[in-house]
DNA sequence: ATATATTTTTAGACATATCTAAATTTAAAT
DNA sequence: ATTTAAATTTAGATATGTCTAAAAATATAT
């Protein structure tokens, strides 16, 4: 149907839209897929002409409807797979990402809602995120981010906003992962660094970090 | 890695050398491919300038041992992932192949190989062709062609030489299935069609579908 | 052995996707 | 309001993979 590299740029538009609400550039959508702004330029005015977004030169660019329900099937599958490869084949949720980039432009709707099924109809990846369902319906994050609680807030961590291998892994280390209960224990207004206890042990997260934990409120 | 087109050129050469033993020609990779002499002659020397085939103008083309081991990796690839789709996703035998032949081209050792330990290190995929192992070693086929069998003979099924979906379908409505243990109860001189017994039914063979059935001989 | 047919290769074109460098448009600064 | 800077688009090139039509090589027939 689509090419990878319409599926792609679909997918990286769709996210800038959801991390910042201004028209998206031609240069963030460079920057976010590591190439050059005369390639997004050309690639725009292909995937206009098929409908899938709506671009004026110089304006930016946004998704039409179409194109937001590409872009959603190709995250369900990205989504989907990640979670195969964590919960079946035993990856670790800092290898799964490179895998699922290339698995999501596998062709089949039967693949995917077969997957779906064998899986038992997950809500969310590995890293927290919710997975589209059949009909490209996704549930929106009622989670919070770790730097708007307060001393005595508890939550329970259920997602990462940078899904980087780099982070994930420190989160490893530090034996943090998803459904810790976390209860935030001393705020440092220095650096806005955050004190917090799990079941197992206290630790001291930095702002850097905090910002990119999402918690489910606890009451 | 390789690209897909590579992959695929790759794969079918080595089809070619096995099922007739002569020198692969260029046409002979066309036909198989559907596509055109023209283009064949082009991937031939591209393949050729990374020593995966060795090439001479006019003369025809053969796989280098690299060459091999790379289509024996898209291979063991292809009849994993079907194996994954019939045990596991629920998938007839006859519906297969046409997402085998995307899911082939993933590139990732690693995944490969937790999907084969996933799935208990099978041997034969759901037509009964056997699945290379980590290093490209497979199991030369013992079977034989039902054409080969006298009255008398018992084998069990375990493999087709047509994996069309039209030929897997008819063996389904025939209830005929890998594993069934068929005895020859007679072979008509006339049309050299087989009358065979399966534990549930007897029927008539054409010798178009015997020449496409592998079996196991049972002493 | 020469003519004819078949196979294979080459030449040139097209589609996709990417890049660099130059031109253009828009935004910011003086 | 000009000038300068930044962002964006266009022009032209490259790489991959495919095609049609023509040329060249090989095989077959008379
Ligand atoms: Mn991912
Ligand atoms: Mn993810
Ligand atoms: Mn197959
Ligand atoms: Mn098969």
């Amino acid at each position: 149907m689509f090419t990878q590299a319409e599926e792609n740029y679909l997918k990286a538009i769709y996210a800038l839209e959801n991390e910042s609400s201004e028209s998206i550039s031609t240069n963030n959508i460079a920057l976010k897929m590591e190439t050059k702004a005369s390639s997004v330029t050309d690639m725009l005015k292909k995937l206009a002409a098929k409908k899938l977004v709506e671009y004026k030169p110089y304006k930016g660019v946004h998704l039409t409807f179409e194109g937001e329900k590409v872009a959603l099937k190709v995250i369900r599958k990205h989504r989907l797979w990640e979670y195969f490869l964590v919960k079946k084949l035993k990856f670790s949720w800092d290898s799964v990402h490179e895998i699922a980039e290339q698995l999501e432009h596998i062709q089949s709707d039967d693949l995917v809602n077969s997957l779906d099924a064998f899986l038992g109809f997950p809500k969310k990846d590995p890293h927290g995120d919710p997975i589209p369902d059949k009909d490209g319906i996704v549930v929106s994050n009622t989670s919070i981010n770790m730097l708007g609680m307060k001393v005595g807030d508890v939550g329970v961590l259920n997602g990462v906003k940078d899904s980087t291998d780099a982070f994930l892994r420190y989160l490893d280390k530090k034996n943090l992962a998803l459904g810790d209960r976390i209860k935030i224990i001393d705020i440092e207004p220095y650096d806005n660094s955050v004190y917090i206890e799990t079941k197992t042990h206290h630790m001291s997260i930095s702002k850097h970090v905090a910002k990119n934990l999402y918690l489910k409120n606890k009451k």
